[in-house]
DNA sequence: TCTGGGGTCCTAGGACCC
DNA sequence: TCTGGGGTCCTAGGACCC
């Protein structure tokens, strides 16, 4: 039970890319740099602490980012060499306690409640992680320690940069009630405003609120899980594996008039990254989403759910063709910035292969490739792309006559299980 | 010169069933 | 002639996280 002792650490690498490029280029070491984006457009994707005191962050257009800060450093981004010292760290965790739930590339929670006989209490622990990770590693990382997950990272976020916060059993309130209520994990900006409508501000400010008037401003579960977190009644568990529950693709392009043949082939592409990457995880979903956004940002989501489970290259373009038509069809003349296929719903493909089988047409065109025929090309595929690499075979990567958004680097980073 | 890519969870209305 | 209440699934949109 969480609850007992400050044994539940939250480490979090600081600006982890950035960190990164700082580390592989001594110059930039000290200096406010940018990964992503450059002075005339792009996003920026991750800023080092020098640059975030301009008010620079992640997913802010680079032409912004240079207004705010003057000296910013542009650089690439070596998307190669995160995952590696992402993992790296995350070994280090691993040796203090097999209780370890990692929730992205750069930040994990542990409950190290049986490993403080060993390696001494969580303040101990919290010290020797960041000292490791610090020497064999060489990057910066800020450890929270508390009595539950949600205090655990809040006090990791208050810890950074390089920091340790330990918040001992018994002072949990006075540690969070000056807090602003911003740090409380689900609140943005959009329900920030909402709550500072109610003059809540810090999260003492949340935890002292009626539930209904909160629940009223935010909705029913939000509202819920805002006043469990700020009263400190959060009892989740650290989970040390997880199954994704949707696989998706996206691919932003310069805003342009959709050609029917250029957006079959950008989601051809799409189609075919998400259904390799449902095949590599032995999975399929039934329900198929795309997502097109328009210039000016608005953007608009169409979805099916099919009787049957899909993995299929070629299927799921087809069942995402149809839906973007439809959504076209809806916001007509109106240029595309973006398009997006996800897959949720899923089952294990195993089980629905043998369904499959016994029903080999395809549901939803009846009369083209049986379903067993295009399974039979995807795995050709899937055989030769293993043997020879990513790039021997498939389907182009669309380019739509504009440079790529980012490098295929990134989205191999972002694509990588964690 | 606007704003990437991969995810999770919630809401609200409608269809449908018992 | 009028018409309950609960559960589940589906669709579309939105907030949020890293």
């Amino acid at each position: 039970m969480p609850g007992r002792g400050a044994t539940i650490l939250h480490a979090d690498l600081d600006a982890f890319y950035a960190s990164v490029e700082q580390l592989l280029d001594p110059r930039l070491r000290g200096r406010p740099i940018a990964v992503g984006g450059g002075p005339r457009g792009g996003v920026v994707l991750a800023a080092s602490y020098e640059a975030k005191r301009y008010g620079v962050q992640g997913g802010m257009g680079g032409s912004r980012a240079a207004r705010l800060c003057p000296d910013l450093v542009f650089v690439r981004g070596h998307f190669g060499e995160y995952q590696a010292l992402a993992d790296a760290v995350m070994a280090i965790l691993q040796d203090v306690t097999p209780v370890v739930e990692r929730i992205s590339i750069d930040e994990a929670f542990l409950d190290v409640s049986g490993a403080t006989h060993l390696f001494g209490p969580p303040e101990v622990i919290g010290r020797r992680i960041r000292e490791r990770v610090r020497e064999e590693v060489g990057l910066p990382i800020s450890v929270g320690a508390a009595g539950t997950k949600h205090l655990a990272k809040i006090a990791s976020q208050v810890a950074k940069p390089d920091g340790l916060v330990v918040v001992p059993p018994g002072t949990e309130r006075e540690f969070l009630d000056p807090l602003p209520v911003s740090l409380v994990w689900g609140v943005g900006p959009v329900t920030q405003e909402r709550l500072a409508r109610l003059g809540i501000r810090t999260i003492g400010d949340l935890a002292r609120t009626p539930g209904d008037a909160v629940a009223h401003a935010v909705g029913h579960a939000v509202g819920h899980k805002l006043l469990a977190m700020a009263q400190d009644a959060d009892r989740r568990r650290i989970v040390t594996s997880h199954r994704a529950g949707s696989v998706s693709a996206q691919s932003a392009m310069p805003a342009r008039q959709p050609e029917p043949a250029q957006v079959r082939a950008v989601l051809a592409h799409l189609a075919d990254r998400v259904a390799r990457r449902l095949r590599d995880k032995g999975r399929a979903g039934r329900t198929v989403t795309v997502r097109v956004r328009f210039a000016g940002m608005r953007s608009v989501t169409r979805s099916r759910t099919l009787p049957q489970p899909v993995a299929t290259t070629l299927t799921l373009t087809e069942v995402a063709e149809h839906l973007v038509r439809s959504a076209l069809d809806d916001v007509p003349g109106t240029e595309v910035t973006l398009l997006a296929i996800g897959v949720s719903n899923l089952v294990d493909q195993r089980v629905i292969q043998l369904e499959l089988d016994l029903e080999p047409d395809d549901p939803w065109r009846p009369g083209s490739a049986s379903g067993a025929a295009r399974r039979a090309v995807d795995g050709s595929l899937d055989r030769i792309r293993t043997r020879f690499g990513k790039d021997v075979a498939g389907y182009l990567p669309a380019l739509l006559g504009g440079a790529r958004a980012v490098p295929d680097e990134f989205r191999e980073l972002a694509e990588h299980e964690l």
